[in-house]
DNA sequence: AAACATTGTTAGGCAAAACTAATAAAGCAT
DNA sequence: ATGCTTTATTAGTTTTGCCTAACAATGTTT
């Protein structure tokens, strides 16, 4: 369990891997700039980096893939971002710029805080108990 | 009136000179470095940029004024920052947390974020009407 | 006032992350 | 199957923002 820090433009690239695979069964470099807005050669080079980092993997010319570590990794951000778009959305911003100011907020804000937001979001999916059964009632 | 847009690097030297400034009175590249953890080159970089973008001014070898147009523009970022700190707070998030992570999002938040976060934040102050007519109490 | 300490500046380097331009591979057409 | 289009890669440049090292000015001791 190597602690990988990422920096916010390579969680992007591992994320948008993540979300295009799940949207289109394939992360093609030519639809994560498109998506990330960048050019293509940006693209690759970030890819460079992730698999040297272990995260994805890419057959030449083909689609990336991702390990089972960058999975878990992209899973986490792709959690987080919905975690503060709905956040977000909750204090009555739309949901354009939710989008985009959670993809900002997600590489930056602290665990504690993080916690607190999801403790925020909570009360009205989990009712008066939470994992542990916290207290009797808040 | 011409819209600036500084880095977010660039507005964290620019608040910092205006902490300074309202802390000591005076805001010394010394001082300017070590709040915001840089090198004193790093502040002098920063100084010369703001300098040419008129929001600073500063004798060779003295300390850092701002223009009234930094004043005013330090003055908002300063503003974002306490605004967002006490939203965090209010979330249940520690001071220094909150302080750091305020830093990080008063670059980054979209106008309308925190719009709506400042609402969140007012209800105690405005009752169920908001700009126009004022309501029958504060 | 000469020597040392502090503070500020300048010069030059490095790394991240983007870009353009040029090249290479693949995919598809006729 | 040769030739175009699309997609991917490589090479090289730019910008930003930090750093270290060296130098210059200022302040403080004795």
């Amino acid at each position: 369990m190597e602690r990988v820090k990422l920096s916010q433009s390579l969680e992007d690239y591992l994320e948008m891997v993540h979300i295009l695979r799940l949207a289109n069964g394939i992360a093609r470099v030519r639809d994560i700039a498109a998506a990330l807005t960048v050019k293509m050669p940006s693209v690759a080079k970030a890819m460079i980096e992730l698999k040297k980092l272990g995260l994805v993997t890419q057959e030449p010319y083909c689609g990336v893939e991702l390990t089972e570590e960058g999975e878990r990794v992209a899973a986490m951000i792709l959690n987080r971002h919905i975690l503060l778009k709905g956040f977000l959305i909750k204090l009555g911003v739309s949901e354009a710029i939710a989008d985009k100011d959670a993809c900002c907020m997600e590489h930056i804000l602290s665990a504690e805080t993080l916690g607190k937001i999801e403790e925020f979001m909570k009360p009205a999916t989990i009712a008066p108990s939470a994992k542990k059964a916290k207290s009797t009632r808040k």
